[in-house]
DNA sequence: TTTTAGATTGAACGACTGTTAAAAATAGGG
DNA sequence: CCCTATTTTTAACAGTCGTTCAATCTAAAA
């Protein structure tokens, strides 16, 4: 009803600029989504970062909540692909280790949202602001809990005897850790701030890791 | 020189009325901003909760910046004190264990959002989006960072073989994973739905308390 | 009671909000 | 080349935003 298709009418393929822009919408809502929230950055605001006139951001992302979704949705596709294929992976490579299976879920979005460039790292802080608002639940569900429940059923077969709710949990604990690497290293590093002025030259990404896989693993077996 | 003293005129004490009134706003402002974020709440949202006219949000609170900074504030500190009293306590029933330590910072916390009312209930959430977001640093620092300070230096007694980056950063995470209870427990029940109708017989916050205790207590001696 | 500082209201300000409609520019298919 | 579907712009809509100002009401102080 709502999708009423043109009937003896041609269609046409969208051109590669019109793709560039939408994509250059998308990333502009992502950036400006991540810093300000859903109700922080204007269509407007959206536009003028992409270089281009407001009524485009609706015409190529619908609502703005219909812009929100596509966005999170977007890089959550590519992102349960690498973890789907390093569970894949892992698997083929022998026993599989509770930390094994903990390295598949955070190494992919770990790489991507400290290493990836600006625009994952602006995604990083979008997923936080899904995972922690109600309002979102519904994006969150679509996005992200298929690949959680497969995650879930390798950890409950590796760790028998933990309960279901307590695995369930703990994951959750898992995830707002991870999470906080994309929104809180500033309160990471104004806490340990105290004379180390030359502390980065190690990869601080690699370091932020081992500490969470570390500590996650840890909990999950506590 | 913006505080400008009015020399030769009487000062009145706020009346009973006025006091009950600016609480009320404050409730108001504590619910929506958690509720919906800061640029999600509106002044006139408040003012409507409140049962006040928009005006006199203005008058009690300032700014809508200053109104979220006072209503961060208020419950901040009797959370501090709650805090450090537990601690001080601790330390005359016998000598510090980490999970005395821990303990001492997560269930006051958790008691209160947990358990304590629709309005503590809000101020978790709120204090989430200040965790979480960089534009609230100063907030988070002025309100928080002297109490965790006081805990990092108690750990770091117990683990002297943790370095303090890694320390900060397992605070951090844990303190992620603490408030996640205020975020996420949509997200725990709709991973742990799988037939479980009639789980909630058990003081469910007191068994999230536990495994959020034993979770953090294991990783801070990854 | 009178006085008066403070609390509260009602109205208005300019700026910004998301969204829509129509006009104009663009580019692919014939 | 022309035709036409799509992309992009321009302009406007009805609301809402945070904030301010003067007027009114309330209640503490004298």
């Amino acid at each position: 009803m709502t999708e009423k298709v043109k009937e003896n009418q041609r269609q046409r393929a969208p051109s590669k600029r019109s793709l560039a822009t939408r994509e250059r919408i998308y990333d502009a809502a992502e950036q400006l989504f991540s810093e300000r929230g859903f109700e922080g950055a204007s269509i407007r605001d959206i536009a003028r970062a992409a270089d281009v006139q407001g009524a485009l951001v609706n015409h190529h992302g619908g609502s703005k909540e219909a812009l929100f979704a596509t966005v999170v949705t977007r890089r959550a596709q590519e992102l349960a692909r690498l973890r789907q294929d390093a569970l894949a992976l892992a698997k083929t490579e022998g026993p599989l280790t509770l930390r094994r299976i903990l390295t598949c879920f955070i190494a992919p979005f770990i790489d991507k949202t400290l290493n990836g460039g600006a625009a994952w790292s602006a995604y990083g802080r979008l997923i936080a602001h899904v995972s922690s608002d109600v309002r979102w639940q519904h994006i969150a569900q679509r996005c992200f809990d298929p690949t959680v429940r497969v995650f879930l059923a390798e950890i409950a077969a590796i760790l028998p005897e933990s309960s279901q709710q307590k695995i369930s949990t703990h994951f959750v604990f898992m995830v707002s850790a991870m999470l906080s690497l994309c929104t809180s290293r500033w309160r990471i590093a104004g806490l340990a701030d105290s004379a180390r002025p030359q502390d980065a030259a190690g990869d601080l990404a690699a370091d932020l890791t081992a500490h969470l896989l570390a500590f996650c693993e840890a909990g999950f077996r506590s």
